[in-house]
DNA sequence: TGCTAACCGAGACGGTACGTCCCGTCTTGCG
DNA sequence: CGCAAGACGGGACGTACCGTCTCGGTTAGCA
């Protein structure tokens, strides 16, 4: 009945948020400055997102919807690339302190843990669950059995990769360099064979292709 | 020549800033409320600490300074073991948002990056160190040659524990029950077995891989 | 465009600086105290009164606008009223405070100079103006011949009669008695009479005077 | 028995306050700043005066002590002349600040109250006290009867003079240039002999209204 | 095609916490 | 044992944002 929301003003504001993170930061980023900088009033603003941290996981979001998983050949290519790629998102620095600031009040916040995980979890998930995919047909990884443990595993690695990767940028603050990717993906490799493989021995030469 | 700095005070106001934490959480901390509930003014405090960041990583650093690794007789338990302490202490509200909260901030501070290497990150890879040294005495991991391979193993084995969880509990937002923990450790384990083995299969493992 | 301010947050916030002010005194009047007085926020009383002192002129202004010149019959007895008001109203501690306050205050800051013109002086030289219009209605002095002059008569009026019984009072430190009323009228009668009468005898005494 | 206070720190305490004074102001001037400046500790500036008014006072006392009253013929160019200097005195922001902030703290403080007048106004009264006894010498004012009422006179020109001069720069922000002091000059000049003139009638009882 | 309700920008409002400044007092160790 | 140095508990400052609340002015969709 009654005029329906602007949509112009949803962009305008999602837009004037990273604008913002970038030159700001996540601290000094304010409710009132995202208005200015959108052109919309603060009332406008608080009808679509209750709080600082909502509207971030929105406007970041998009950022890590970037990420792909380009086809190297192998298995451990593959992962040696997500890895840099994820480190590559890590190093600006909105991203870096926008993350851990929304995990951070999610702790305290069920809502937002939920949008968290959809708008990010959930989302990127998907690089796991194909690069899995593709070395199962490989024949890298043995094809899964069980649709659930699948799923665990998949879980458990994405945990891995991406809890590692910001550990070691964010807080033990060292390089995620070519050194250190492969020795991860070393470590990783293996044990993803392991975990797989339900006691199948895995030499990674010997009878590498033998299924 | 001038009045020491009260090292009573010092204590008190790491007191008051664990218990304030426990009560009204990282976003409901304020400096005023910790000098009050210390019984100390406002400059003593900002005369120590330039922020409620500095402040609470000094305050959390004790309570990680509780985490232990008992020996439970393979490295695979002692695995489980300190991922499910580590895994405990995160658990507590407090400890969460501090955590991330202080991680958040120092993607933007140098200073408080180094405050949180020097009190969290470098008191707790003592864990990784002891329980490899564990390990290798035995016979479950070769002994190191090269003590800055050692180091750099030591870290990367950090990150990926510490991440992982911290992933897991966080942001994935699962539980860290005895399933992961077994699927985690299982992952874990052999890649460690290869990262220490450079190729060389595990001493123990040996027969069994060969066949 | 925007809601305009709330002209009742003024009236509550002067009454409560007046209220204030008589309790505490300038000293120990706060810009927080006032506002929790008169249930407004500090950045309301900031949005309008950039400093103590100004919000203190106001406040103290309207005090002043109570002074008033009744009829009196003769120029004397005019002169012997207002003196006598105006010294009660500097009997009150919180007016005596305060507007020395305000002046010294005003030492250093021409905008408050000019609030203060504004707010007092101005408004209390109408006093002066009043009753020398009655006394040359009267006869008692000449009428004025030239209005620039006139101003200039009534302003140093203004300063002898304000200032001498000012400084008597918070500077001497004396009392502002029929004694010392009597005296200065008769000093600052003569002398008016002087004045405007250009050279001019004075009507009783000239005779006297001359012989 | 133990160490006597150090004289020199006193020299040191006031010329640093006036110093001070010039350069920050009455309300920028701070017991610590003074303290830094004069080389000493706060410990000792405060065993010595109890309040930033009361240091005030007595640095700013011997300002006011260079005024003098040389002898320029005839009792209205020695008002003209002291009216100039002590005028010149008021334009020095340092002194009106001062003298006012003093003023309105000694409106809630007896003690201070009774230094100034000690410190400031009986001194200052010698300059009336010697034009009257001059220009009764040259034969412009009648010879005192009376003592008491001679020294009641005295007060009353020193309030008028002095009130007068401050409120005129200070309060109504008007020069006190040359236009002004002979118009007052001829005010009060007139005022003076009415009051003088020993034995007779005040001007409102007696002739008062052309008799 | 005009009514009218929901929308919009602007920004004032009552609040909370901030980090700073200065207060006046209290150690501490030198001379 | 007086002093400088400066740490201490305390209180007010003026600022920055918060999230809510008027304000008129501006649409959009039903009548």
């Amino acid at each position: 009945m009654a005029r329906p929301r602007s949509s112009t003003a949803d962009q305008a504001i999602l837009a004037a948020t990273r604008a913002a993170l970038v030159e700001v930061g996540w601290s000094g980023l304010t409710m009132g400055e995202v208005a200015r900088r959108a052109g919309v009033a603060k009332t406008t603003l608080y009808r679509r997102w209750t709080s600082k941290s909502e509207l971030v996981v929105d406007a970041v979001a998009v950022i890590f919807d970037q990420l792909a998983l380009p086809d190297r050949g192998s298995l451990a290519d593959d992962i040696q690339e997500v890895v840099a790629s994820f480190a590559a998102l890590l190093e600006q620095p909105e991203t870096q302190t926008s993350l851990m600031a929304v995990v951070s009040e999610a702790t305290r916040d069920e809502r937002l843990r939920e949008r968290i995980r959809e708008a990010l979890v959930e989302r990127q998930k998907r690089l796991v669950v194909a690069g899995r995919a593709r070395a199962q047909e490989r024949g890298e990884l043995p094809v899964d059995q069980d649709p659930d443990t699948a799923r665990r595993h998949a879980d458990l690695i994405f945990d891995v990769i991406a809890g590692a990767v910001v550990h070691r940028s964010l807080v033990s603050a060292g390089p995620v360099d070519e050194e250190w990717r492969t020795a991860f993906t070393t470590l990783l490799l293996r044990g993803l064979e392991e975990l797989s493989g339900s006691g199948k021995p895995g030499p990674d030469e010997g009878a590498e292709q033998e299924g």
